[in-house]
DNA sequence: GACGTCGACATTTTT
DNA sequence: TGTCGACGTC
């Protein structure tokens, strides 16, 4: 993978270092200097919209221009596969060719890359399983069960939480100390970590956090894996340093012991993921940690307008520790529109008006493309989904159920990880009865205790259940007998016709196509067609084993941006985003900041809680539109709310209130449960302005054959018959159903 | 082993 | 208000 040399040179050789090259011509001073800084540790603090990523990618190129290193010679880490791949695009731009033989990747694929060297330093081989998150949580809970836990008491997910953290933190079963352990699971904790941690061994398989976990303990354990990583990586680049956690941090200074020529950027005040692990402190220390670092600073930002940035700067300046920027807009036209912030009287409201904004800038000739509706938690998306769905505003919900992890995926890769490798026994398993062989409980158990009686992966144990006679059902007898060839016969076309034609064949003599096929609710068609999908997307790859370790890293959401939606998304899954226009709905106590996050972090959540907030105000380009509603309702019943502390911390001269009572909310504001029955409802304080109540879509018959409709849970469908006040209606999306007339709305 | 009912529950989630 | 998992019954 080592580029050739001579060939590089060859490529290169016609750049090499011109002062003033193009590419370093478009920076501003500050920009120039972090990508020139070459040698030697480098801390670039870049503020939200500051040209980061051009940054990073002009000096990767600028390393590789100057004839500082090899592309091999580098080590470029980023924390999500979309980054990467643009790092790798545009690097390639500037060096105006493919760039190969890159270390470039995510912390979870490099640090994959370098344990499937030394695997057995580790105690597992080089071709181990990559578990995905179901699959660890299965384990875990058959880890717990096994000693006798309370599963009731004591949920897999709490466990799996505290062990992650504790990955995150560097820390094997051994090194975690009894005071950290005391809290969860009766004290139990060490003792359930080491024996998960032996069964992930025993089924020669790493979650995501051993990833990084045994390559650190691997490096630190041997002298001469490490130096050579030393002589091999002269300059590491870092993005997204803020959101680091200590093994990744570990991880990033072993290596960079060698040249000492680390480059890392980030932005302390984007740091949003503590409850991930997490550790802000990484960027604060970084001067300490490497000592006669350079520090340079990003502060003009061409993203957003005077106002946006003022504004998210005068809420972020509230936070203590801080590393300290100051965002300056780098634009001459940069003046624009104050940020809107709007009271509102209930969600609806909320959800109208910013339903009728977007339509008003879709009549102005905004892109819808370029809109986003940023919300602190998932389930807001709804009520805003809702309405753009009457109102007939395309949209789509960004990190909703991604492809690798709906159901028939994951149980299609099962089948495919068993092809690949007979051991794995959590695929095995998942797959064994899917669809119904009549394979339950009792069988289960028999192949179980043969597995542990002799030490076997299940789907050997299975075949000795056949031989032993343990399973004594004919049915089920034959059905696994008949699974068993089955995955023989997959595992030899796999090699001997390709791993296309092997998963096509295994889909449809499995009986797993024919499952669905079956299926006669409403979404089985669609998952036929993710199938077809995921064979169609196997041919990509060389074979089975290079497939499979793509998917496992690799959760791609693959909706591909097709025509202009409004984008609906998490503000954290906004990071790294930028749109024209932006909506920040749900600016109230409790919600944003998230009250759970007060009661488990304090003081400090409530910063992180604030960087969110300054991570959304900074999305935005020309108009921010924050919002707060007096009522909301959660899980079924209707909650007061006050206005979100944030809200006060917004310089006054950077906004426009409107709808203007937000102080009159908060005094006012009280229980208002169950549409009115208990409690008082507060006085209508806050005017509707131009967004005031509108009747929703009449439901009140003469409906007719062949119109087209909306249901608030099937979505749109056509009427195909008429009886009365019932109609048949053929959904787009639900299938055939018969509907009362009342539950039916028109469309516009 | 399959199916139905009832109750607990419910942030953020780059890999 | 919706979903998911545990448990009980056929």
């Amino acid at each position: 993978m080592d580029g050739r040399p001579a060939d590089l040179r060859r490529r290169l050789g016609g750049q090499l270092p011109v002062s003033g090259a193009d590419y370093l011509v478009r920076l501003n001073p500050e920009q120039r200097a972090a990508v020139e800084a070459v040698d030697g540790p480098l801390l670039v603090l870049a503020g939200a919209g500051t040209g980061k990523t051009r940054v990073l990618t002009t000096r990767f190129a600028h390393i590789l221009l100057q004839g500082k290193a090899y592309p091999s010679q580098v080590l470029a880490v980023t924390f999500t596969n979309k980054a990467a791949r643009e790092m790798r695009e545009r690097v390639s731009a500037i060096l105006g060719q493919p760039a190969e033989g890159l270390w470039l990747g995510t912390f979870h694929a490099l640090a994959a890359r370098m344990l499937r060297r030394h695997a057995e330093l580790v105690g597992l081989t080089s071709n181990f399983t990559i578990l995905d998150v179901d699959d660890q949580t299965r384990l875990l809970k058959q880890v717990m069960e096994a000693i006798g836990l309370d599963l009731k008491r004591w949920p897999p997910n709490g466990m799996m939480a505290v062990i992650q953290r504790w990955k995150d933190r560097g820390l094997s079963p051994e090194a975690v100390t009894p005071a950290e352990d005391s809290d969860y699971a009766n004290g139990r904790g060490t003792e359930i970590y080491a024996a998960y941690q032996d069964r992930l061994k025993a089924l020669n398989a790493c979650d995501f956090g051993d990833l990084l976990l045994h390559v650190v303990n691997l490096l630190r354990d041997n002298a001469e894996v490490l130096a050579d990583y030393h002589r091999r990586f002269r300059y590491i680049l870092v993005d997204e340093y803020q959101d680091t956690n200590l093994v990744q941090y570990y991880w990033l200074r072993l290596l960079a012991q060698g040249h000492r020529n680390i480059c890392c950027v980030g932005d302390d005040d984007q740091s949003i993921y503590s409850w991930r692990g997490a550790e802000i402190e990484n960027i604060l220390r970084f001067e300490k940690d490497f000592p006669g670092a350079k520090i340079v600073r990003l502060e003009s930002n061409y993203r957003s307008t005077r106002h946006i940035l003022a504004a998210a700067s005068g809420l972020i300046a509230k936070n203590t520790g801080r590393l300290g920027k100051t965002l300056r807009p780098g634009r001459a036209d940069a003046e624009g529109e104050k940020v809107r912030v709007v009271s509102l009287w209930d969600s609806e409201e909320e959800a109208r008006m910013v339903g009728e904004r977007i339509e008003a800038a879709r009549r102005e000739g905004f892109s819808l493309g370029e809109v986003a509706i940023l919300v602190r938690a998932g389930f807001q998306t709804r009520s805003f989904e809702e309405r753009l769905i009457v109102l007939g505003i395309p949209y789509r919900v960004v990190g909703g159920a991604r492809f690798y992890e709906r159901q028939e995926i994951r149980d299609a890769l099962a089948y495919f990880r068993v092809v690949g490798q007979p051991a794995d026994d959590l695929a095995f398993e998942r797959i064994v009865n899917t669809p119904k062989r009549g394979l339950g409980d009792t069988a289960m158990q028999s192949m179980h205790a043969i597995a542990r009686a002799e030490s076997l992966p299940l789907s050997l144990a299975a075949a000795r259940a056949l031989e032993t006679g343990a399973i004594k059902q004919a049915k089920a007898r034959a059905a696994l007998q008949d699974l068993l060839r089955g995955f023989e016969r997959w595992r030899a076309m796999a090699g001997a016709e390709g791993h296309v034609v092997m998963a096509a064949t295994l889909l449809d003599e499995s009986g797993y196509a024919e499952m669905w096929k079956q299926d006669k609710s409403p979404d089985a068609p669609g998952r036929l067609d993710n199938l077809k999908e995921l064979v169609r997307a196997m041919g990509e790859f060389e074979n089975l084993a290079g497939f499979l370790e793509h998917v496992s890293l690799v959760m791609e959401n693959d909706d591909a941006a097709e025509g202009e939606r409004v984008s609906l998304m998490t503000l954290h899954g906004a990071k790294g985003l930028e749109f024209d226009m932006v909506f920040l709905p749900g600016w109230e106590e409790g919600l944003f900041p998230s009250q759970r996050s007060l009661d488990e972090g304090g003081e400090k959540a409530l910063e992180e809680e604030r960087r969110l907030a300054y991570v959304g105000i900074t999305r935005a380009r020309r108009v921010a539109v924050i919002s707060h509603a007096a009522n909301r309702r959660i899980y079924g019943n209707w909650q007061s709310s006050l206005p979100s502390r944030f809200l006060d911390e917004l310089p006054v001269g950077e906004i426009i209130v409107e709808g203007g009572a937000q102080r009159e909310a908060r005094s006012h504001a009280s229980v208002f449960a169950g549409g009115g029955l208990y409690g008082m409802r507060p006085r209508r304080m806050i005017e509707a302005g131009a967004w005031e109540v509108k009747e929703r879509p009449a439901a009140t018959g003469n409906f007719s054959v062949g119109e087209r409709i909306f249901h608030q849970k099937f979505g749109y469908g056509r009427i195909t018959a008429i009886e009365e006040n019932r109609l048949d209606i053929d959904f787009e999306k639900a299938g055939s159903k018969r509907l009362l007339d009342s539950f039916v709305e028109k469309t516009r």
